[in-house]
DNA sequence: TCAATTATGTCAATAAGACTGACTTAATTT
DNA sequence: AAATTAAGTCAGTCTTATTGACATAATTGA
């Protein structure tokens, strides 16, 4: 099932790159999401379970409404989902001290333990991806990908590591 | 909320460019989807409509089983999606004159439309990311996304397309 | 030729993950 | 004191996916 070339046409090859970007980025996300989607399975949670543990994880003492803000989704869609990481004891929560609406999320060494598992499959995966590429390539994936992201959410992204 | 950085520890940086990778990822997929997923709302349709919709129109008179490979979902889950989009008339199916159990799918004209009307967005986004970023990064970007991609599926992607 | 396999499709039940809308409680800001 | 913000909850709905069990038609292989 090759792709059909449409011959003589000028806009081909722009179009064709374009096409071809959005394919690789399909593939790509289907395959880094599927090792951990079905480790997850085991918990009895899914893809929105490891989001919130990811970003949680990488962010000790996010509020909820930033967790929201990231993950674009509602509250309660996410309460569903955070609930069960609290009560199966992922999550904690500490009221923070200065403003006490704030809810302050941290993983307790439990949801430390499944992120790791989770998040080292996927880390392999990026790295192995990574070494084959060079490090010109994996400046240039970084610089596309921001490209791709909204202007707005680009500020959240941490700059690239300086090396040293 | 910026990430917490463990000082002194000489495996951060590559933990720290794989967390980001992985960040970059998330955020762009997110980015990229939201836009179509909102016009398909108005068709009644959701993202696995345009995810056939996509491969159909990519791949003329694809077969079912080949779209169930791409797509990685079961023959039950791509049913009721194909069955919509059969009985609303954007694909159309001919029996395969060599093999008659297959059914080969393709766009009709009014599929055609909704697909460039979704792709062109995407197409714009991706284009623009390409433009800043120069002809070297896009090279790295689709580098390091098709060693992100299983192996077994890197053939499915079609090759650079050739400049000239 | 006939049995096995392949390609497609369908029924039924279930689950995850999202949504909208309405509302409450508590705390902070104005 | 009133308005706003942060968090949480109840209820109902939708899309997309799952598993398992079958059915039909066509092709292939022994």
């Amino acid at each position: 099932m090759t792709p059909s070339k449409t011959r003589a046409n000028p806009l081909f090859l722009r179009d064709e790159e374009l096409r071809q970007a959005m394919e690789l980025l399909f593939y790509a996300y289907r395959d880094f999401t599927a090792e951990p989607d079905a480790m997850l399975a085991k918990y009895g949670f899914g893809r929105a379970h490891h989001r919130v543990i990811y970003f949680v994880g990488r962010n000790p003492g996010i509020t909820v409404s930033r967790l929201l803000a990231i993950l674009k989704i509602t509250k309660q869609s996410l309460s569903r989902v955070l609930g069960q990481l609290l009560r199966e004891d992922f999550i904690v929560q500490r009221t923070d001290r200065i403003d006490r609406r704030r809810r302050l999320l941290s993983l307790t060494a439990k949801g430390e333990e499944l992120e790791r598992l989770l998040t080292d499959r996927q880390a392999k995966r990026i790295a192995r991806a990574y070494r084959q590429a060079g490090a010109e390539a994996v400046e240039g994936f970084r610089t596309v990908l921001r490209g791709i992201i909204n202007e707005d959410d680009r500020g959240r992204l941490a700059a690239r590591p300086e090396r040293g």
